[in-house]
RNA sequence: GCCGGUGUAGCUCAGUGGUAGAGCGGCGGUUUCGUAAACCGUAGGUCAAGGGUUCAACUCCCUUCAUCGGCUCCA
């Protein structure tokens, strides 16, 4: 068994970084100098907690009428005055009794320091005259907060636990200098300009309406496109690699999701039951039920495994409306799923395959960081001892044999088994969760699994569920983002969009549109009357990786003239070479 | 779900207590053009929905819906 409190590390820390260091004190202190303000513009305020975060700082506060955007400028001016009167920050160490005095009325601060270990030191920090509980630490005065900004306000629950009261919480963010300030804010725009739902309309890939229901998508012709291309490939890679493909309904009877206990502990996010022929049937959350029942339809022999059941599978589940987000976080989504069921000896060898088929399906796409997560047994769990202990093991040498850097999160496994997260990072360097790779003790008993082992005795087989993508939807959220729309030319949901420079040229424009398409080329022509320029200016804005313009000349040479969206003027070429060029492109899955 | 913001034409947005505007897009026409926006004309809106206040509401108030920023980075 893996020993929870021994093996645990926190993942790879940016405290390492002499400048993250700094940039955490300078946000850290700028959290106490807007706490300063704040309490110095609304007297009557109740300060909670104000950390650093990854990107910049908040800080917490109970006010009778919440925060509007003049007064985030009010908070800022008067910042700017209290860092420019340059006072050092000071620390105070205290005992409990003195710092419950001393911020008696403070009741977050109180219950805070009520619930320090007596073990801690009490310290304060304090600058000019505000004085805040804090185990620092800060820079040596105001002014070496450089260069700040307050961003925004949110409501928050107090330590996040939504039976608690709700604060009203300002962001912001800090810098050692105004550049570095600047540098942000203009990341913080092109991750805007990045954004999945603003491309998704701007490129039409898809739409979700208010007469549908929130969370739940249509998938426009362009983007049905790419979603059908990443399907075709994922299916392909998934035969190759010994997966039988199956397919579910969408719902199933009210005692399956019993059998699977799914009714008990999944209930809140599944859709209330309907009712057909008097018989209660549930929209499915999971597919896992479905695949057992493919399992279960004959005995299965030793021989048979591993079996390995795949399906792209959509589900539907509640999230509450709060949180719902583009593609990102929807209610109604495509998994791509699979239920490996194996036997004991032949865990580790297919932990080991499906770490393989993750690293070459997701790199396809152009995701080469990845971040892995190993989580253990938790305190409540069900399975034997050994099959965690088995299990775990064979995650744990799975990834090591590959040379894999991970984490492990102990006790952050399911109650039914110990899993692998992967999360990918892209090109804005943010994480997205994607893959998981997680045991399953618990379907097995429930739905009595058995294959007949050598001895002809009848064993519970091992079952593995494992997502790569995670979800289709989701992952093409993160594709958007991280390729800014402009997909690689093997995903291009056009790939090619033709120019012909006069309405004497549409023959010949269709001509290469013809050969273009026999080839395999997904493409266009754009016979609309407008010039030349206006129908460059569209394809660049659609983002669309080649675009063949031809006029006289081109007619004459049977060539075409190719632009590429990054603006390179090949200049006229024969059909043929442009056709083979794409047709590289397309096969090597080249990133652009 | 909760706190706050937003909702005006297909899209992006302006607007006022006296019943609505632009640009792009669409459509019609003129132009036939050489690598990021030709020109002219024209149609298109119960100002998210419902209720209330008012002589009068897109505007003020309430409710609902949708959407956006957040809601365990822990002194």
């Amino acid at each position: 068994m893996l020993d929870n409190n021994t093996l645990e590390f926190s993942p790879l820390d940016s405290d390492e970084d002499p400048i993250d260091i700094l940039r955490q004190k300078i946000r850290h202190s700028a959290a106490h100098v807007m706490a300063d303000a704040v309490l110095q513009l609304f007297p009557e305020a109740k300060i909670g907690i104000g950390p650093a975060t990854k990107d910049g700082f908040y800080y917490d506060f109970e006010v009778s009428v919440p925060f509007t955007p003049e007064d985030l400028e009010t908070i800022e001016s008067l910042m700017k005055k209290i860092i420019a009167s340059n006072h050092s920050f000071e620390r105070t160490e205290l005992a409990k009794n003195a710092a419950l005095e001393k911020f008696d009325n403070q009741p977050y601060k109180i219950e805070l320091i009520d619930n320090l270990s007596p073990e801690v030191a009490i310290s304060t920090f304090s600058h000019g005259t505000f004085e805040d509980l804090c185990q620092g630490p800060h820079v040596h005065s105001t002014k070496d907060i450089k260069a700040f900004k307050l961003l925004n306000i949110a409501g928050a629950y107090w330590r996040g636990n939504e039976n608690n009261t709700m604060l009203q919480r300002i962001y912001g963010t800090a810098f050692e200098n105004k550049e570095a300030l600047e540098q942000h804010l203009t990341n913080l725009s092109e991750a805007e300009k990045r954004d999945h739902r603003t491309l998704g309309k701007a490129l039409d890939l898809y739409s979700t309406h208010e007469e549908i229901g929130p969370g739940l998508t249509v998938w426009n012709p362009k983007g049905a496109r790419l979603r059908a291309i990443i399907e075709q490939y994922w299916r392909d890679l998934h035969t190759n690699h010994d997966y039988e493909p199956v397919y579910s309904p969408h719902i199933g009877k009210a005692n399956l999701w019993e059998t699977s206990g799914h009714l008990g502990f999944y209930n809140e996010n599944m859709y209330a039951p309907m009712e057909i022929d008097e018989q209660q049937y549930y929209l499915k959350p999971m597919n896992c039920p479905f695949h057992i029942m493919v399992y279960k339809s004959s005995l299965r022999s030793y021989r048979e495994l591993p079996l390995k059941l795949s399906e792209l599978g959509t589900v539907y589940r509640y999230e509450r409306s709060g949180v719902l987000h583009g593609l990102m976080r929807v209610r109604g989504f495509t998994q791509d799923d699979a239920h490996i069921f194996c036997t004991p000896s032949q865990i580790e060898d297919e932990i080991g395959k499906v770490l393989d088929l993750t690293f070459e399906l997701l790199s396809a796409f152009g995701f080469m960081d990845y971040s892995i997560a190993l989580s253990t047994k938790p305190e409540k769990s069900v399975g034997e001892v050994e099959m965690w202990e088995h299990s775990t093991n064979s995650l744990k040498r799975a990834i090591e044999s590959r040379n894999l850097p991970y984490t492990i999160d102990g006790g952050g496994g399911a109650f039914y088994g110990p899993k692998i997260d992967i999360n990918i990072k892209d090109a804005l360097d943010r994480d997205w969760q994607c893959t998981t790779i997680q045991f399953d003790f618990n379907l097995p008993e429930r739905f009595k699994l058995v294959y007949q082992d050598d001895n002809g005795d009848r064993t519970q087989p091992y079952m593995i569920h494992r997502a790569i993508f995670g979800s289709i939807e989701r992952f093409i959220g993160v594709l958007i983002e991280h390729y800014g729309g402009a997909f690689p030319v093997w995903l291009s949901p056009v790939q090619a969009i033709i120019i012909p420079i006069s309405d004497r040229h549409l023959d010949y424009a269709e001509t290469v549109k013809h050969e273009l398409t026999l080839a395999g080329v997904r493409t266009n022509v754009d016979s609309r009357r407008d010039r030349m320029n206006a129908k460059i200016r569209d394809a660049q804005m659609q983002k669309i990786p080649y675009m063949i313009v031809m006029g006289d000349s081109e007619e004459a040479d049977k060539t075409v003239s190719v632009r590429l969206r990054d603006g390179t003027n090949l200049g006229p070429i024969p059909i043929e070479n442009l056709v083979n060029r794409i047709n590289l492109e397309v096969s090597h899955k080249t990133i652009t």
